[in-house]
DNA sequence: ATCTATTCCTGGCTGC
DNA sequence: TGCAGCCAGGAATAGA
């Protein structure tokens, strides 16, 4: 599942390829990953070149000088830099130098061409490596929520995953559940701490490939083989040796210590 | 404001 | 071997 880490991988080796390159066409082999007509989108973007991509939480946008193709990878969703096509393949963009393949098996993915900024990318909350420390803290003291729903809701910091915010609250010590306005300023600086450190280690190992993802050269990444908690229950913590329990919050399968992340 | 449940979708797994 | 049933979950949505 694409977060953060995986989409910013995906930005990154798909940067050379397609900066300063022509759209010649796209084809949509599917209306449910699109959010507006086939022949409108096509006809949008068809002939613009795009001077910028770039990454906003776990949306990737394309900048087509005047018009923004908006892409995110729902759950398998996959760009891929002149792959070959297959069963899945749900969009083909032609390029001038090659072409990008969207496959998504499971087709929670979305693709949007406008000209403005669509509203659910200008909701989006700060990025999570962007964002000060202080602001950071400020911002949960605001909030009486559980932790982990809020740090998975992207209004509050655009980009957390279910796999990084378990990860990142197992490394701060904090039980899922706690309340985000209860946490005091130590805790609050070391759960900012452990979204940096998971976020720039999951980045420097080109992200988690645990069943699909790939990044836009088809290679997957590396840092699953790092994760402390995510689909470990049973296991014993790396930490402290007591069993990793998996609870349901928010209808998402959470992962933690029960030693480790007291409530 | 915050919570829960529901919907979308398909491959992979379990159990019979 | 086959198959029904269930599970995974990002985000939008409805309703409490």
């Amino acid at each position: 599942m694409p977060e953060l880490p995986e989409v910013e991988t995906i930005a990154r080796t798909l940067k050379p390829c397609v900066t300063g390159r022509r759209m010649l066409d796209a084809h949509f082999h599917s209306r449910l990953v699109l959010s507006g007509d086939p022949k409108a989108t096509a006809a949008a973007i068809r002939g613009r070149t795009i001077v910028r991509l770039e990454r906003r939480g776990k949306f990737l946008l394309f900048d087509l000088d005047g018009v923004w193709l908006v892409i995110h990878l729902g759950m398998t969703g996959k760009l891929l830099w002149n792959g070959s096509a297959g069963p899945h393949t749900r969009a083909i963009f032609e390029l001038d130098a090659g072409r990008l393949l969207y496959d998504d098996i499971r087709q929670f993915g979305r693709i949007e061409a406008a000209r403005k900024i669509p509203r659910r990318v200008a909701r989006l909350g700060p990025d999570p490596l962007a964002i000060p420390a202080s602001e950071f803290a400020a911002r949960l003291w605001e909030r009486r929520r559980q932790i982990k729903p809020l740090l998975l809701d992207q209004t509050f910091l655009a980009g957390l995953g279910n796999i990084y915010t378990d990860e990142a609250l197992h490394r701060a010590g904090i039980h899922p559940r706690a309340a985000a306005d209860h946490l005091s300023a130590k805790r609050a600086s070391r759960l900012y701490e452990a979204i940096q450190e998971v976020l720039s280690e999951a980045i420097s190992a080109g992200g988690s490939s645990i069943s699909d993802y790939v990044d836009g050269n088809g290679r997957a990444g590396s840092f699953q083989l790092q994760h402390r908690v995510y689909g470990k229950a049973g296991e014993p913590c790396p930490a402290c040796g007591a069993e990793i329990r998996r609870i349901v919050i928010a209808q998402r399968g959470t992962h933690y210590c029960p030693k480790c992340q007291r409530a």
